[in-house]
DNA sequence: AACGAAAAGTGCGTGCACGCAACTTTGCGT
DNA sequence: ACGCAAAGTTGCGTGCACGCACTTTTCGTT
């Protein structure tokens, strides 16, 4: 036994995957999502409807898969890739933000509809969880702490920022006295600017830890 | 209009979500989860199915209510009540402990079954994000910060916290080789500890800020 | 090349969540 | 005391999530 997770299967399990959530967005905005069932979304993608279930476990989730694929694992990576000499706060906050800035827009219509219902807006914000454990495992890298809990708090407390600043950037913007949202670029470091003391807090004691040992 | 919320209507309701729960959970004591199907619980609460499911959304989450009931509104209490001098890391670290801490072990059959089924674990972790709102209200209230994001942020890190706990806590001591998780408040006590240097420099900003002005 | 185990896909059945549209209860204003 | 508006309850219907058992596909081994 080498590798696991071999070549052609995971290969066609990814396209399948990728064929759902792809039906499932053009579906969405073509008929709106209330009118879009998940039969049709699996038959679309050429499974059958029990398929589509093994893979996402509502329409939401599809239909928001399709807009927030793999930015869990791009985040991770980001952070691994920031120059070592960079605070470990600046780093988390650089790749969050570089990953959540809109390369381009390919989905300006589908966040215009997302940001719109409120069952696809709760699960576009809920994606931001899936980045904690990634997360967890490059801050752990970065600090050299392995066995402790403090990455994974870290990692969830990023999340949980993250979080609020999604549900802050899709939320209606209470037209009256409240001001419109800003950039999501604008919010996400707003919301991450309070967890910064504790990201450095935690960089200086592994530093003393793995000075003294 | 005075209050809002009279009497006898908030009354009721607060009865129908009470036996509601406490049914959910004797079912769920004597017959085993999966044994339990929501008609029996609407039924043995004397509500129609219907209404069951306007107090809960899923079997799990009535049945880990019967536990965690209220807990969301003690926590937001208990940070207001610390003293005014003492520090706000200090202050929700001791507040969420307090909560938490086992008063007597009513639930002592309760927890062994939640802690023992996957499905019930989930979602008595999930209720630690119950404590996110009132919490972030408790923390703006003592910063004297009500216009910013921090409190909120503050409030789901900590909420993000206390579920990383709870998780390890509830999570199946994988026998083997890992160590058995320790207390439930020291384990708190550990995982809030990261987010201490975050909370204690709002705290210094909302100082200045307040001198100020 | 053939085989056997592991993994992915499928069909079926069951219980459930939730929108909707009555209907009943509560409580405030007069 | 009365009546109306708001809040809560209920039954119904629909689509869905998911466990289970079975078929098909993939892939390492001999």
């Amino acid at each position: 036994m080498t590798t696991r997770r071999t070549g052609l299967r995971e290969q066609k399990k990814q396209a399948t995957r990728e064929a759902l959530r792809e039906a499932a967005l053009r579906l969405a905005l073509t008929h709106g999502p209330e009118n879009v069932r998940v039969d049709d979304i699996a038959e679309a993608a050429g499974v059958s409807p029990r398929t589509y279930n093994n893979y996402f476990s509502s329409r939401e989730q599809a239909i928001v898969a399709a807009v927030t694929a793999e930015r869990e694992a791009r985040v991770a990576a980001a952070v691994a890739a920031r120059p070592v000499g960079e605070g470990l706060a600046d780093a988390v906050v650089e790749a969050i933000v570089a990953q959540y800035t809109d390369p381009g827009e390919h989905h300006r219509d589908a966040l215009l509809l997302i940001t719109t219902r409120p069952a696809l807006r709760d699960a576009f914000v809920d994606t931001a969880g899936a980045i904690e454990d990634p997360l967890a495992d490059a801050i752990a890298q970065r600090l050299g702490d392995t066995d402790s809990y403090t990455p994974r708090v870290l990692a969830a407390s990023v999340a949980a920022a993250t979080r609020v600043a999604l549900r802050q950037w899709a939320s209606p913007m209470t037209s009256g006295l409240v001001v419109l949202s800003g950039s999501l670029p604008d919010l996400l470091r707003t919301a991450l600017a309070p967890l910064a003391p504790a990201l450095d807090a935690a960089e200086q004691r592994a530093r003393q830890h793995s000075r003294s040992e």
